[in-house]
DNA sequence: CGCTGGATTGAGGCCGATCAACTTCAGTGG
DNA sequence: CCACTGAAGTTGATCGGCCTCAATCCAGCG
């Protein structure tokens, strides 16, 4: 019974964790239903977890990895729709069209738990007490990316770069963390290209509010990076 | 019992009328339950729902009638969030913040149903098959305004007139309605100027793709319309 | 070692913003 | 009825931020 541990250690922070110690409530009880997770999964860097307009059966939980979403569009270029790491929920969007949206790519290697839909159903049925939980985690969603929204190029990369450490769980105190994605990603999900992704980072670089040799990220001045991705603030030359 | 004569006639085509035909099953077989719709109110034109950062109690379901939401940034000026019409639910990104996001303001007259959370899901509770809608009609909402990502100002205008019509039941014979929001509005909600999306209406009324006059338009050429949303044609000069 | 894809940096061009003038229209009161 | 007012819309001229295209650099890897 794997499990069985896992829901208590490995799935520590896990949005999901509730519905896992629920189950094994279940199952102590002698409750026979089908299980929320049917199986675990690694993947390797670039490979693919599902491909846009295939058939929605599982959603997806990541227990450690990151993941991008892309679509690629009529012209033929590619369109970066997210990016999720541990502890977030793929396949949300495909419960209303019944079909995956996007294409889904492992940016490094990631394991997953796979939930299909259908037992997760079954499941919430026998536990209505949470289903206050489950509409609490996409009403989570409809809240994300509201950067995106925002006017200049600063002020959208600074907010990025503020949610993504928040979501890689970056320690407060160094602020230092690996950026799982390219500029080329990072510039397509800002719609922006690469090279201003580039030339921006170049510039918070010279402006001492970041710290960044390729992948590696440090951020230098906190306040002045919640400023910026505010419009409180920008940084010249 | 204004209820009972609504649920059948006034709602439908309503996304939450699935949930007050189930009320009245309840009701039918003599189970006392709190009501989901707890009241109705009509709102006048510029009146305000509810405000930015107020406590979440209810979601909003609108009869007729529009409405914006949006957010006053920190430098001043207003950012639009989405704009709802009759069917659409109001609320739901406030399930996990406990507190409305942005404020919500009626363009024009428009009547709504008060629905308080906890009676709805007290309600659930009820009607685990009634689970499955609403996890369908939050998904529904992470679907939208995804042309918001598209890179030009006539890609996303195209695709907002497009969004909109289907929003507003528009005829599919006569593809004429009107716009219950300002140049400045729209523009605001796609990241452009009141000035950009007049010269780009006036544009696409000189290549006879759409007819405008003021806040009556009608579509001449939905093909096109469709294909310059999909970047795969511009209208030029 | 050379190859390859990602990242950086520079030069020039274009799309949409900004600023400004003018028109139209709705509402108000004389 | 018209005069007045203010908001919304249109159109033009100019400006600037980001894109495009291109060259170079660098790291990883067979």
């Amino acid at each position: 019974m794997p499990n069985l541990i896992p829901a208590d250690l490995v799935c520590r922070g896990c949005t999901f964790a509730p519905f896992c110690l629920m189950e094994q409530e279940n199952l102590s009880q002698g409750k026979q239903i089908n299980p929320i997770v049917k199986r675990h999964r690694t993947l390797k860097q670039k490979e693919i977890l599902f491909l846009s307009k295939s058939k929605f059966q599982n959603l997806y939980v990541i227990q450690h990895g990151a993941l991008k979403t892309y679509h690629t569009e009529a012209d033929g270029k590619e369109l970066i729709r997210g990016f999720y790491f541990a502890g977030d929920v793929l396949g949300y969007k495909a419960i209303y069209t019944g079909h995956y949206v996007s294409s889904a790519l492992a940016l490094t290697e990631t394991a997953i738990c796979e939930i299909p839909y259908m037992h997760f159903l079954e499941f919430l049925h026998t536990r209505p007490t949470l289903q206050k939980h489950i509409l609490y985690l996409i009403s989570q969603r409809l809240n994300e990316g509201s950067y995106l929204g925002s006017t200049t190029a600063q002020q959208r990369l600074a907010a990025f770069l503020l949610d993504l450490s928040g979501r890689l769980h970056v320690s407060q105190a160094k602020l230092e963390f690996v950026l799982p994605m390219s500029r080329q990603d990072i510039g397509n999900y800002l719609r922006l290209t690469a090279e201003t992704v580039s030339r921006l980072f170049s510039q918070m670089q010279k402006n001492e509010i970041i710290f960044i040799d390729h992948k590696k990220i440090r951020f230098l001045q906190l306040e002045r990076l919640k400023q910026i991705a505010e419009g409180l603030d920008v940084c010249e030359y």
